[in-house]
DNA sequence: GCCGAAGTTGCCATGTGCGCAAGTTTTCCC
DNA sequence: GGGAAAACTTGCGCACATGGCAACTTCGGC
């Protein structure tokens, strides 16, 4: 007796278990070793699977690090789909990102070290921005439905307008880590939005 | 008999050749045969040296392809920190891009190429970040020296500023290289800045 | 010219990415 | 409920990359 509902099955919930237990392996081993002295074998075997199958999942240590962040990415660029098609472009974002980061109030302090962690070390960089650049295309996706279809989404206005809000909530981020007690993180973006959207508002 | 400026000296000038002989060879090679079907030991021998050499001068493959690009995001920080002090941080900036790619004339079509190759290959996207990254810590920099001794560095003003105006420059550059025909890359670049930097002229 | 510093090279250990070919488990359909 | 097909895991093995170490060679300064 199965539920209309599209289940996901056995099958894709052990993938996802084993998906989020590599995930957690990486990031524990990696905050008590730090994220350059682990290796892949060592993930693999804390998640109980063998060295091979980290290899089907995740194509290299930051990839299996940065999954949460990913996930997280993907969370909001749903909310902005998720907006009212005739929102301006500008709108959609920082209402997306207001939904997204006011809402969990401030930011789980157990992230917040572990994210602090990645900064602090460079051989992660690549990976951190690579996230982003990923989000810049979904976001980018997103602005061209609401310019409409005269809006060339190779074209300049699109891309930027994407790649401006993502430097606004990386940069606040950044800003925030650095002094986190002044206020919330979302209190920051907010500014950061504000300031940066004034071409695109 | 010395002229009185600090030469080279032959050292220094053998060590640039082989740099640039390695970033060469890895270029031509990437053309040939697609940059990921390339190794290391390639393109040292390529270069005349052995494959531990190459370790010596760059990290890996990537930094070697992209180390032309690095070093034309070092002319323009070099231009940016010679604009006058008293110059506003958004109005340096859009100057000394100005000076570095309108002088220029349009790209050179064999530049254009490699660069177009690089683009098309998802392998490379990370290098291609690494090398907005660090430009990004330099131009916040001198952005920060602009805005005064009361600017924090690590604060969201001084690296919205900084990011802002190199997402426009890497945008514009994507939208160029998809659309060649239509202008320069400098007039599609002058007007993502005038947009972008609306909140900060 | 001679000596110390800087640069090059080979050797080697450790790690990674991925193709292949068994084994296992889950799904699907009768 | 049973058996074939599809999906997933795993061990093995190979090609390549990264970087330490210790000779060896070349350069710069005196």
């Amino acid at each position: 007796m199965s539920v209309p509902t599209t289940e996901p099955g056995l099958r894709e919930r052990k993938k996802a278990a084993t998906r989020l237990a590599l995930h957690e392996a990486a990031l524990s081993l990696a905050l008590e070793h730090g994220p350059d002295r682990i290796t892949v074998e060592a993930i693999a075997d804390a998640a109980g699977v063998s060295r091979r199958t980290f290899s089907n999942y995740f194509a290299n240590k930051e990839e299996a690090l940065f999954y949460g962040q990913h996930q997280r990415m993907r969370e909001l660029a749903g909310m902005l789909r998720a907006r009212p098609r005739d929102e301006s472009p500008w709108a959609a974002l920082t209402a997306a990102a207001e939904q997204f980061y006011s809402a969990q109030g401030d930011l789980d302090p157990e992230w917040t070290a572990r994210t602090r962690l990645m900064r602090r070390h460079p051989s992660l960089a690549a990976a951190q921005m690579q996230t982003f650049a990923a989000m810049e295309r979904e976001v980018a996706a997103e602005v061209a439905v609401r310019l409409g279809p005269a809006a060339d989404p190779s074209g300049v206005r699109v891309n930027l307008i994407a790649a401006t809000f993502l430097a606004a909530l990386r940069v606040s981020l950044t800003a925030w880590l650095a002094h986190p007690a002044d206020s919330t993180y979302w209190e920051v973006a907010a500014e950061a939005l504000a300031e940066a959207g004034r071409g695109f508002a």
